[in-house]
DNA sequence: TCATCTTATGACACCGATGTCATGACACCG
DNA sequence: CGGTGTCATGACATCGGTGTCATAAGATGA
């Protein structure tokens, strides 16, 4: 691989008039630039990041940490696989601006993470990027003074830039677009405890209050049965259990789009019809479900792209030292995928 | 961030001595060693892989490109998503040998691929990794004299390595099954016409073939509408007019889980119970679909994260200059995995 | 006409590590 | 006791660029 040197001899100029020609940062004759470029092109060159970075002090990479690669293929859960999302709007802001990502796997394995920073410190990476599986709170080691990182769909005590799903006002706006359309009574099978389900459950109430609506607290119940064998058994006894109600639920909020995707199944077991029995609604837009399931699945969105892209541009604010005035933990909104899972009330 | 001077000067001792204790390539004083790990605890020291790799001419990079990452978002065709377990398949194979994943996206647009190249020429990769959406023949610009790369799941008339998915033999293995099971009339639901679809159907005829059973070419269909409106209407149609055939099929192979999920819904639709009525099977193991469809989806592996960790394993013996005696074109083998949307035939 | 300024270029040191070679202190051996 | 080998360490050059400063040629202006 030829160097500086090499075109600077060819061309019959100093290495530094190459390093002019190549960053355009100084005045170079046209002349003596065409011989240059032409040198350069015959030699095929291709400047070194490592020799530039050493030098100027400014690598133009950024790490990404996550467990989202791997961690799909721990037990049977694929639910990582969407945080791919927030990867792609990462890596879409930080392409325009000339940054590399580097991605680093936890393989589902937490006490990976000091080495997986070390290695990225030792590229001397501007700035880091810790991606979490699932909304929740964490800690992760202290880093070198100065050191830039934003937290992705978690959030720590220290205050570090967070960028989360805005859970409450997902779950509140798919409720309210229920009831817009005439649904009165909305069960909510919802996921097993966590943040994310406690802060819809809210949004879930929330969205009643706004509509005068009464919140009876048995249309809510755990639907999540970490797919033992007899979950459909135990989906259909809650939905029985609604139905046998004197004033039964018109439509079944789901925790997310795979829950909704097993209740077709059951429903359907049990000659209910969706749409026509009993509407279905889910959380997340995990396309590959939502859009291919029959019919396709009315859901809120997880706004996995858009939170990968408030993420790199607060990034990159930080990296080039940019004031701003967003709060540290930055709360992201979906919108409602309407789709023939729900049908209207009058 | 310190350097190795600055833990020298801490530790009173030379920069290469420094070196030595980081390397361990050469002996020193018990005594010494103790003082300069001492002051690199203190001090925090991170070597920098920039000025490493500058002298010792090896970067430890190693280059991925793929669409995978956001080709996925395109138009609404999630099944670029799969891709990830490549990229899994591979991090797990190169982090053993303590080598960095950079990995780059085309967005989709090939054009960008000359680019990305260029970046990761900057960055002195060992090795690159292209990996394709789906297996198809491909053609990339020239790399460097003794740049080494691998294929994923394409190949190329150059004489590249290339790891692809041993279609032919994934739907003879699954076509082969299902025969053990006692089917004898067995449909399939293929995909439009491309290199995945050509194999899998020479596969689907070897196993009747294998198996004595005559090949009715009325019974593969293509069943890929792309989503339009009346797909549904179109794969009941071909469903329909099977069921009216004198011997008709006992069970459908999809070209893929998707379109399983789809037949599903318009089996069901039609009052039809599967596995009762008919068996289905899917291709591709696509998890989040084949474990949450509910009966469960007998399928064919696609073997992406074997295909990954050959790559990754390939490239490795390529950048240690290992012999090897690979053919250029690698094929990888999948499992059967069988479920319940697959019942016995007397 | 000479001082001053701008333009175009080069010389040289330096970023932070490692490879090569030199050197001093000992141990070992005949 | 002197020659040889091993161990532990340091001096110095080097990888491929860029920052700093110097300098020569030409333009400008008083």
């Amino acid at each position: 691989m030829p160097t500086i040197y090499d075109i600077a001899k060819a061309a019959q100029v100093s290495p530094k008039t190459v390093s002019r020609v190549i960053n355009s940062d100084a005045p170079v004759r046209l002349e003596t630039r065409q011989q240059v470029e032409q040198a350069m092109n015959e030699l095929g060159y291709v400047p070194s990041k490592a020799a530039r970075s050493m030098r100027s002090n400014r690598s133009g990479i950024v790490g990404l940490i996550t467990g989202a690669v791997s961690q799909s293929s721990e037990i049977s859960e694929p639910h990582g696989l969407p945080d791919l999302f927030i990867v792609q709007g990462i890596q879409r802001v930080l392409a325009d601006e000339e940054i590399t990502l580097m991605i680093a796997d936890t393989g589902g394995l937490a006490k990976r993470i000091p080495t997986l920073i070390n290695t990225f410190l030792q590229y001397r990476v501007e700035g880091l990027i810790y991606v979490a599986d699932r909304h929740q709170r964490i800690s992760l080691p202290p880093l070198p003074q100065g050191q830039q990182m934003i937290l992705v769909n978690c959030f720590d005590d220290q205050g570090t830039p967070a960028i989360v799903p805005d859970d409450q006002k997902g779950q509140h706006d798919l409720v309210l677009s229920l009831i817009k359309e005439g649904h009165r009574r909305i069960a909510y099978l919802c996921l097993h405890e966590c943040i994310a389900t406690d802060l819809r459950i809210a949004g879930y109430r929330k969205a009643l209050d706004a509509a005068g609506l009464p919140f009876d607290p048995g249309l809510v119940q755990c639907g999540d049965f970490e797919r033992c064998e007899e979950e459909p058994q135990l989906q259909w006894q809650i939905i029985q259990s609604w139905l046998a109600l004197p004033d039964p639920p018109t439509v079944i909020c789901c925790g997310n789009d795979e829950m909704a995707m097993r209740i077709y199944g059951v429903l359907r077991t049990q000659g209910m019809a969706v749409p026509e029995a009993i509407s279905i609604a889910g959380y997340d837009n995990h396309r590959s479900i939502a859009e291919t399931l029959y019919p396709a699945l009315t859901t809120m969105e997880l706004p996995y792209e858009s939170m990968g892209v408030a993420a790199a541009q607060r990034l990159v604010q930080l990296i080039r030292n940019e004031p701003n005035e967003t709060p540290t933990l930055q709360r992201i909104r979906g919108d409602v995928f309407w789709r023939s899972s729900v049908i209207a009330r009058p």
